[in-house]
DNA sequence: AATTCCAGAGAACAGTTGTTAACTGGATGA
DNA sequence: TCATCCAGTTAACAACTGTTCTCTGGAATT
């Protein structure tokens, strides 16, 4: 069961919060290793020092936001990974395309810092990462053009996707910052990514065609 | 005809070559964002004015570093995808590794930067990385394997390819990370590369299968 | 009701930052 | 040879950084 907290560890949790809002908003036109301590608690309104009341550093911070980005993507990911046939690689698409769309600021913190200037962050998106392709591949192994595949083959397919994933959710971020952003934009990325996907099934359906 | 230089503006570029050097090791751990100007000057070993006799700011010394990493990469590609056949996957991944090996530093800044917190930096990797697809795409279209393929296809096939050639370029540099970088883990990296890239292949040979 | 706890405040620290202005001295071109 | 140019220097500026130590007032515990 849940326990309820008490007003001071419910305050922690909102001043914590608004530390990792202030940070996300913050790290729109810059990257984390150039994220000052003291920048961040300008922005939520409250002295310097109480940031170490939550954070070791700003790369603590960081990891936590990448959970904060990732950690809740896992399930819908493996859902939509289940869907049989031509269905799955639309609604892959389009839940991208929704999840950039309500969380713009969170897939952008992902893809600067997974190759950024702090390792700690690295490290945490690369595991968060390895955890979707690991899922992915398991979805894959549920389906019926799987047979006759390797785990090895798999996880290399699983992992082309995910990055596939990252790419078009990359190109829909730039669609919004696009001094216009149109639909016809949004259309456009949609075509192509779909497009993509289709080539790499079609790759798939006939890997084993010749030993 | 090559003018030779006169000593002045000789002892100028390798100042400006100084700072590029220094630039990119002081990248090894930051984001560009992050990279203060007297840091530079102070790894050259010059005045923090001298900074300015070269470049605006660093954002600008940024641009610079992304011609340098991907400058001279063009011919190299296009010659790489006119080879027919099977071979051109495996030179491919050859090609990827050896640059990796040589310019680590240069992989690792457009990695970093091209998702980066510096606009003008990014702008430069993308049009970079447009100009590769672009070319990629006109080669692919001199193949044989392309008759019946429209140009927007084609160019979506490029982007993928381009696409993953950074992204394995990113394992062959996680490799060179490594505490203990060992051939095997090269050797892994190039097989797992070298399969996705004929899966796309697979699925290209099939493309046009049904309409 | 008395005591402990602890999120956040306040002040101070030595170092750092980007940018300005005025300079020097050797290469350059008349 | 002499005047011009200009890459790099020196000095100074206000503003900013991360981190420390001490303090406070309300919540939590007894």
């Amino acid at each position: 069961m849940s326990h309820t907290l008490g007003i001071r560890q419910a305050q922690k949790q909102k001043t914590r919060q608004a530390f990792l809002d202030a940070a996300l908003g913050l790290l729109e036109e810059q990257s984390l290793s150039s994220l000052g301590l003291r920048e961040v608690t300008r922005a939520v309104g409250v002295a310097p020092t109480a940031f170490y009341r939550h954070f070791r550093s700003t790369a603590d911070l960081g990891v936590a936001l990448v959970d904060e980005a990732l950690g809740s993507l896992h399930p819908m990911v493996r859902t939509t990974v289940s869907i049989p046939g031509e269905e799955r690689i639309t609604q892959a698409v389009r839940l991208i395309a929704d999840y950039v769309s309500a969380h713009p600021a969170h897939v952008r913190f992902i893809a600067r810092e997974r190759h950024g200037g702090v390792q700690p962050v690295r490290e945490a998106i690369r595991a968060q990462l390895a955890r979707f392709a690991d899922e992915v591949r398991s979805e894959l192994a549920k389906d019926p053009g799987a047979e006759g595949w390797n785990d090895d083959d798999l996880l290399m397919l699983a992992h082309l996707y995910v990055d596939q994933m990252l790419i078009t959710a990359s190109l829909f971020l730039e669609t919004l910052e696009s001094p216009e952003p149109s639909e016809a934009e949004r259309e456009r990325v949609t075509q192509v990514a779909t497009r993509q996907l289709r080539l790499i099934s079609l790759g798939r359906l006939h890997w084993l065609d010749t030993p």
